[in-house]
DNA sequence: AGTAATTTGTTCGAATTTGAACAAGTAAGG
DNA sequence: CCTTACTTGTTCAAATTCGAACAAATTACT
C-alpha cells in the first residue's frame, strides 16, 4: 500500500479545466447538431470518417476504435444512419463476418449541409478562444496524450 | 450565407486531439472507478464537491453547475448516491424549494477510499503523460476555454 | 398588496451507451 | 485435417443522459 502521489494545485487545475472544458464543448457541440441537423456528435463523426475513407466505407470495428467507443455504440448509430439514407451497410467479400458501413449520396449532402455550422461551432467552442500559441500547444499536449493512450486503452 | 472558415490542418488536429484524448481519458476514468470502486465519475465528482464544501452539502443547482451537466441527471446521480447512504438530503430553510446534498461520514469514508485509486488513473491517464512545460501549457489553454464557456453556455 | 416572471427540483419518456453473451466465421499450430 | 483460439458484428438488459413539462416557491415590479 503505497502513498499515493497527490496532485499539486497546478495538476489539479489542468486536470480541472479539462473536465470542465471536456464537458462544456462536448455539450456545446451536441446541442448544435442536434438543433440544427438532428445529427447526434457520434453520427456526425461517422459521416466525417466514412467521407475521408477510401471508396467513403470503412469497418464496423475500425469505426468504433476511430470514435473510441464500443462496438455496440456503433452497431446501434450506423443502424440510425441506415433508417436515414445516410450510410448503408454492404458485407464485406472475403472475409463473411465483415460489415462496412458507406457512405451514400445523401449521405455525403447532408455533411456537406452539416459541416459549416459544425465548424463555426467548434470555433468559437475552443479553437477561437485560443492564442494561436495556445492553440499548438494543446494540440501538442492532447496529441501526447492521445497517441500514448492508444493501445492499452 | 457566408462561406465558413474552415479549419486549417493545425487546428484540425488540435480539434481531433482534443476529441480522441477527451474520449479516451474519460474512458479509462470512468472504468477504473466503476470496476474499483462501484461508482460513476459523475458520482465521484458530487462526492469531491460535497468534501471541499463548507458543511460539506451544495444545492442541487449548483452542483450540476459544477459538474457541468443537467438538473435532471443530479437528481438521478444524488438518488443513487442516497439509495447508497454516502449522500443525504436536507431542505433548505429559507427557501422551500431548495434541496442540499450532504455528504455523510460513510460518504466521506468512500471518499477517502477512492480517492487514491483515482489519483493513480489520473495520473497514468493525463499528468504523469506530459512534461512539466506541456502539462503548464494544457491547463492555460483549457482553463481559457472553461471559463470563456462559463455565462453563454 | 397583487400579478407576472423567474427559479428550484422532480418526474417522465425517449434516446443513447455500455458490457456480457452469443453465433458465425477465420486463423494458427500441430 | 482439425481442434483451439481469436475476431466480427449483433442482440440484449441495465444504467444513464437529456430536455420538456410541471408544481411549488420566490422575486420583481407596479
Amino acid at each position: 500500500m503505497e502513498q499515493p502521489r497527490w496532485l499539486d494545485s497546478g495538476e489539479m487545475a489542468a486536470w480541472n479545466a479539462f473536465l470542465e472544458a471536456s464537458h462544456r464543448v462536448s455539450r456545446r457541440v451536441e446541442r448544435q447538431l442536434r438543433d440544427q441537423q438532428g445529427l447526434s456528435h457520434p453520427q456526425y463523426e461517422i459521416l466525417v470518417r466514412l467521407a475521408e475513407a477510401p471508396e467513403r466505407e470503412i469497418r464496423m470495428t475500425e469505426l468504433a476504435e476511430l470514435l473510441v467507443t464500443s462496438k455496440s455504440g456503433i452497431t446501434y448509430q450506423v443502424g440510425k444512419l441506415e433508417s436515414a439514407g445516410l450510410v448503408r451497410r454492404r458485407s464485406c467479400s472475403g472475409d463473411e463476418r465483415g460489415v462496412f458501413a458507406v457512405l451514400t449520396d445523401e449521405g455525403m449532402d447532408k455533411l456537406r449541409g452539416a459541416a459549416p455550422g459544425h465548424v463555426e461551432i467548434v470555433r468559437s467552442s475552443l479553437i477561437d478562444l485560443l492564442s494561436p500559441e495556445q492553440l499548438d500547444a494543446l494540440g501538442d499536449a492532447l496529441g501526447t496524450v492521445a497517441r500514448r493512450l492508444d493501445p492499452r486503452d
